[in-house]
Order: structure tokens, then C-alpha cells, then sequence
DNA sequence: CTCACAATAT
DNA sequence: CATATTGTGA
């Protein structure tokens, strides 16, 4: 817990160099800025020149942006929305994200402008400086969808259903898992996915989606030391003998060929 | 830098 | 709906 110490010791000086890195560019600035155009800028001009030079800088970092991560719906638990990072990185100031509530909203908000002692310290406050330009491409990416291996089971399982991964569409996929706030376009993508897969390396279908780069990765619950005598060793090799999609695709081969579509 | 994955564009 | 392309995190 030293490191927080450093930290805020650290971070105003941080602030303070890019502070004066962003000063000397906007003189520089200043010259050929003022062309032309009358120049009553001086307090606009200069609060925006300055402002979109921070945000600029803000960009950089603001790539990261996972917020609300849980639309998940009833089923009680078995589902880790959360990601925790595997390494314990310096990452202990997050207690002040009680804000994320207006984050995702697409407010215009006025920003914050000046830095100087905005150094709390805090390693990120990010108020979304989303609504710069009139152009607002498509407010960003969508949080990415975290495909759990349950939520993936479902996938398949509903996959089968329908008739293997040829024959299924995304749509019915989805109203057969009946997972709420799962859109027919994250369906779309997962499925193509797996396609993919499978076509790949068509005997393994089940084990393929291991990597889980959501839910489970490394060691989520170590901290807690709830299951010290833990099993996991188990399971592997015995249902070995499903060949999935492809048994399903030859199975059923003789019907769907012809069928237009339930 | 490469790869896997999910989002988005055709 | 299917594929292709792009953006990102590991």
C-alpha cells in the first residue's frame, strides 16, 4: 500500500510536465492560428484550443472503457460477468467509479476543462468527452459481449436443436436461449465464430471455447481461499465419443437439405 | 507482433 | 442471414 503514496506523490509532477508540454504548444499555436479571422478568440479560442488538445491526450487512455458489463438476466449466478485482471496491477483506484451511472449516457456533457488541480487521486475519472465533433461515428464500440462457457453451453445447446451449426440462424438461436439482453448481432458473431471452428477442427466441438477470456481466466477466486480442497481434475475424456456438429450435419443431412426453413 | 474474439460493415 | 473487415485485448 506504499505504492499509493508514491502514486500521489508522483502523479501531480506527472501533471504538471503535461501541463506545460500542452501550454507550449498552444503558443506555438498561436501564430498561424490567428489568420484571417477576427481575433476575439481570446478566451474561446484559447479555452479550446486547450481543450481539445486534452482531449486528445484523454483519448489515449480513454480506450478502456468497461463499464456495466451485466445485462445478465435471472439464472441464479453461474454467470461471472465480471473480468477480474489477472495481475494484480496498481490498479486499487477504482472505489470512486460510483459515477459510472451517467457514463453510458449520451449527454453532451460540458467537460471538465481545467486540469491544474483536478489530481485527485485517482488514476482514472473518465467523464466521457464522447460528443466532441458533430460527426459521433457510432458513440464508440459496444462493450464487448462476454461469452461465457455457460453462456456458451446454451449456444450450443440451442444449436443443436435447430440442427447443427449449418442449418441454425442466428435468430432462432437466440430465441431459444432465451438469454435476456443477448442481441441477434452478438448471436450472429458467435455463431460465425464457431463455424469457423468447427470447420477447422471438426472433432472437438465442445472444447474449443476453453480459452474464456472473460469469466474464468487465471485465478478469480484465490483471495477468497474458499475451495482449498478443490476437484477440478475431473471430467475430460469421458464424453469423448460426441463428434457434435458434424455427426449432426450428417445425421440430418438426409432432411434439411430440402427443407425451406421451419 | 501475432492471434483470437467480438463488433461492425458489406 | 452470410461473410468480410475492423478494433481490441492478450
Amino acid at each position: 500500500m506504499r505504492k499509493v503514496d508514491a502514486f500521489k506523490r508522483e502523479l501531480p509532477h506527472c501533471m504538471h510536465m503535461l501541463k506545460d508540454a500542452i501550454e507550449r504548444l498552444q503558443k506555438e499555436r498561436l501564430p498561424w492560428k490567428e489568420k484571417g479571422k477576427g481575433q476575439k478568440s481570446d478566451s474561446e479560442g484559447d479555452g479550446r484550443a486547450k481543450m481539445s488538445i486534452d482531449i486528445n491526450e484523454k483519448r489515449n487512455w480513454m480506450s478502456s472503457a468497461q463499464l456495466w458489463t451485466t445485462p445478465v438476466q435471472s439464472r441464479g449466478g453461474a454467470f461471472v460477468p465480471f473480468k477480474k485482471p489477472s495481475g494484480v496491477t496498481i490498479k486499487e483506484g477504482k472505489r470512486a467509479v460510483s459515477v459510472d451511472g451517467l457514463s453510458l449516457s449520451p449527454v453532451p456533457v460540458a467537460e471538465v476543462e481545467s486540469i491544474d488541480l483536478n489530481v485527485k487521486n485517482e488514476s482514472r475519472v473518465f467523464v466521457r468527452p464522447q460528443p466532441q465533433q458533430p460527426h459521433q461515428q457510432q458513440q464508440q464500440r459496444k462493450q464487448r459481449r462476454c461469452w461465457s462457457p455457460e453462456l456458451h453451453k446454451l449456444f450450443v445447446d440451442a444449436l443443436q436443436i435447430l440442427g447443427g451449426a449449418q442449418t441454425a440462424t442466428p435468430k432462432q438461436i437466440r430465441e431459444l436461449m432465451k438469454v435476456e439482453g443477448l442481441t441477434n448481432d452478438e448471436v450472429k458473431s458467435h455463431l460465425q465464430k464457431y463455424r469457423l471452428h468447427i470447420r477447422k477442427l471438426p472433432s472437438s466441438s465442445l472444447s474449443w471455447y476453453q480459452q474464456a477470456q472473460c469469466g474464468s481466466v487465471s485465478n478469480p477466486t484465490v483471495a477468497s481461499s474458499s475451495s482449498p480442497q478443490d476437484h477440478n481434475m475431473h471430467l475430460r475424456g469421458s464424453a469423448k465419443r460426441v463428434s457434435e456438429e458434424n455427426e449432426d450435419d450428417k445425421s440430418e443431412s438426409h432432411s434439411w437439405k430440402f427443407q425451406k426453413r421451419v
